[in-house]
DNA sequence: CTGTTAGCGCATTCAC
DNA sequence: GTGAATGCGCTAACAG
C-alpha cells in the first residue's frame, strides 16, 4: 500500500499524489478530489521512513533518560513528549541505568535513527566527560542537568533557590539548629543545595555544623534512617530540609516514630511539591519545582537550536550555548512553624 | 556519509559493506577488516530509515499512553521500554488526554512510522468501540487495560484479587463495617474492585450498604474529601479499603485530621505498593501490583504475536487472542490491625 | 568471494 | 497542471 497504488486508483502519475499531500505545486482542483478520495477509500498512511530517506530530517526528537518511575522524572519526560507533539515532532525514548553505562548505546541508536535533535535527562552522566564529548559529536542536544565542558545548553530549575528558600524560610520562623537530609552526594544538585543551604545559614550568622547533615539518597526508607542518625547525634534539631519531598515523607515517618510532633517540637521542609504534598501528615511545606515546564522548555530550545543551525547565521553570537535556569517558589503548608520555646 | 562512504575508503563496493555490517554472505577477512576499519575512522551509522525502507520492518514499538507523571502508569511505560530494549527494538510514545481524545492522531502516527506492533496503556479508551475498532486495523496491539471487542490481546494484572484480596484481610481482623474509596467511576476496574468487595462482603455473610462507598477518583485530594463524607455519615467505619495507595494517603491524612488513630480506632489498606508506602504514618498494609511486570509481559507477548504472524500459523487456535493475568499478593504492614473493641 | 542489477516509498527537478 | 527521470541509503537476489 503505497503511494502508487493511490495513483493508479485515481488515474494520475504517483508524483501528482506526493504533491497534493504535501501541498506542494499545483494541482487542479478536480483531479485534487480524486485523489483524497482514493486516500481515504484505500486508507493510504503515508510512510514516515521513506519520507525521511529524502528529506533528511525525521522529525524526531531522541530523548536518553534514567528510570522515570518516580514523579518528578516522570514530568520532565511528559512535559517532553507533549511540548514535541505540539510541535508535531515525535518522541523516541532510550533509558540508561543509574550508572549511565548503557549511553553509548542509547546515543548510537538515536543516531542510527537520524533523530533530529536529543534531550538528555540522565544526572547519572552528569560528570562523564566521554559522554559529553561523544554528545558533542551527533545531533543538536539540550541537557536538563550539568554536563562537562562548557558548550552545552541546558534547560532547569533553579537549583540554588531551591534550598535558599526553604532554608531562608525556616531561618524567618527563628530555627537555628537545621538538619539537612540531602540527595545522593554523587549528584551536582546535592551538592548546590548543600552549599545553598551553607549560605543561608552564613547569611544568618549561623556556623555551619556538618553533625546536622545526613545522605538521604533520594530515597524514602534511606531518608527515614538518616532522620534517625540525625536525631540520635543531636538532640537539639529543631527542624529538618529534606532535599526532595520523598525524603521528606521518610523524615516525616521517623519524627513521628520518635514521638515528634511536626511542627511544634521540629518543622520539616521539602523540595518539588509532589502531588501527594497535599496530603502528608501534616501537609508538606515545600518548593515548588517546575519540571514539566523544564522538559518542555527543553523542546522549544532545542527546535530553536535547529532552526538555527539550518538558517544562515548571522554571527557567531547567535550559535552561544544558552543555559535557561526556571524559577522555583515557595509552596507554604502546615509542616512548618515557629521555633518551639 | 552513508554506506558509500565507507565502500569508496576501504576499496569495494558499497553492497560488501553492507554484507560486513549485516553479517550475511561470506567476505574475506582481510576485506572484512578494512571495511571495519574504515567505518571506525569515518564514524559511520547506519541509517536505520533507509533500512526499514528495504526490510519492511521498523523493529519499533510504538506505545499510546495517558499521562504517565504517576508512579504506577509510569511504571508500565518503564518496563515497557526496558522489555523492549533488551529484545533489540526501539520505542516511540505518543499520549492521549485523559478523555482518549488524541488517540486517532497517535494511531495514525504510529502507523506513519511503520512500528511493528503497539502496546496500548490508556484505560481513556477502554470502551471506545471505534478506537478498538481502528485498532484491530493496524498493526497487532497489545492492551494493559480492557477493550471493547473479544479479540484483543490483553495483559493485565488481576483486578478481581486486589480488592478480594485487601477485603477479606480486613475481615479476618474482624472488621464490619469496612468503606471503600473507589477509584474514577468511569474506569471498569473501579467496577471490578467494587464487585470484588460485594463478594468478599458476602462470602462473610455481611450485606452491601452503599453508604459506605464513595469516590476518590484515584485523587488524593478528593480520596481526603470522601473519607470525611464517608465518616459524617456512618461513625461505625472501623476500616477503610481504598482502592489505591495515593487515596490511601489522603484517607490516613483524612483520619489523622479526625483525630482517629490507624490502625487502633480504624484500619486503612490500599493498593499498588508504590515506594513511599513503607513510610506513610503508619506504614501502609497494601496490595502488590506488578506494573513494571505488566509493561515487560506485553512486550514479550506483542513480540510473539510478531513472530506468529510472520510464520505459517498451523492451525487457526494458534491465533487466537490471548488474555494474561499477573497475580498480586498481600504486603502487610501496620496501618492495618484487629477491629477495636 | 565479490560486484551487478534491481527496487523499497518517497520528494524534487524539469520537461511537456 | 501533469508526468518522466533521478536519486536518497539501503538490502537482496543473482551473476561473475
Amino acid at each position: 500500500m503505497s503511494i502508487k497504488d493511490v495513483a493508479a486508483r485515481s488515474g494520475v502519475a504517483f508524483q501528482t499524489v506526493s504533491k497534493v499531500l504535501n501541498g506542494k505545486g499545483s494541482v487542479t482542483p478536480a483531479t485534487r478530489e480524486r485523489i483524497l478520495a482514493a486516500v481515504a477509500e484505500l486508507g493510504y498512511v503515508p510512510d514516515a521512513q521513506a519520507r525521511s530517506v529524502r528529506t533528511r530530517t525525521t522529525a524526531t526528537i531522541g530523548v536518553i533518560t534514567i528510570d522515570f518511575s518516580n514523579t518528578t522524572i516522570a514530568q520532565h519526560v511528559v512535559g517532553i513528549e507533549r511540548e514535541a507533539r505540539r510541535h508535531n515532532r515525535d518522541v523516541i525514548i532510550t533509558s540508561v541505568d543509574e550508572q549511565g553505562s548503557d549511553c553509548e548505546r542509547s546515543l548510537r541508536i538515536l543516531r542510527e535513527r537520524r533523530v533530529d535533535g536529543i534531550i538528555v535527562n540522565a544526572p547519572a552522566v552528569e560528570d562523564r566527560e566521554d559522554i559529553a564529548e561523544l554528545l558533542r559529536t551527533g545531533p543538536p542536544t539540550v541537557s536538563l542537568h550539568h554536563l562537562p565542558g562548557d558548550n552545552h545548553t541546558l534547560v532547569h530549575s533553579d537549583g540554588r533557590a531551591s534550598a535558599l528558600l526553604p532554608v531562608r524560610h525556616l531561618l524567618a520562623l527563628g530555627h537555628r539548629r537545621i538538619a539537612m537530609v540531602t540527595g545522593w552526594s554523587a549528584r551536582r544538585i546535592s551538592h548546590v543545595r548543600h552549599q545553598a543551604y551553607v549560605q543561608a545559614l552564613e547569611e544568618a550568622g549561623i556556623d555551619y555544623d556538618p553533625a546536622l547533615v545526613e545522605e538521604g539518597r533520594w530515597d524514602v526508607d534511606e531518608a527515614y534512617r538518616a532522620t534517625h542518625r540525625l536525631f540520635d547525634r543531636s538532640g537539639d534539631i529543631t527542624a529538618v530540609f529534606a532535599q526532595n519531598d520523598q525524603m521528606a515523607i521518610g523524615v516525616l515517618s521517623a519524627l513521628h516514630d520518635r514521638g515528634l510532633r511536626v511542627p511544634a517540637d521540629c518543622s520539616v521542609i521539602g523540595c518539588d511539591d509532589i502531588p501527594i504534598a497535599t496530603q502528608t501528615i501534616p501537609p508538606l511545606t515545600t518548593v515548588r519545582v517546575p519540571f514539566y515546564e523544564a522538559g518542555e522548555t527543553a523542546v522549544r530550545v532545542l527546535l530553536a537550536l535547529l532552526a538555527q543551525d539550518t538558517s544562515q547565521p548571522q554571527t557567531d553570537s547567535d550559535q552561544a550555548p544558552r543555559d535557561v535556569v526556571l524559577p522555583v517558589h515557595m509552596v507554604y503548608r502546615s509542616s512548618t512553624g515557629p521555633v518551639p520555646e
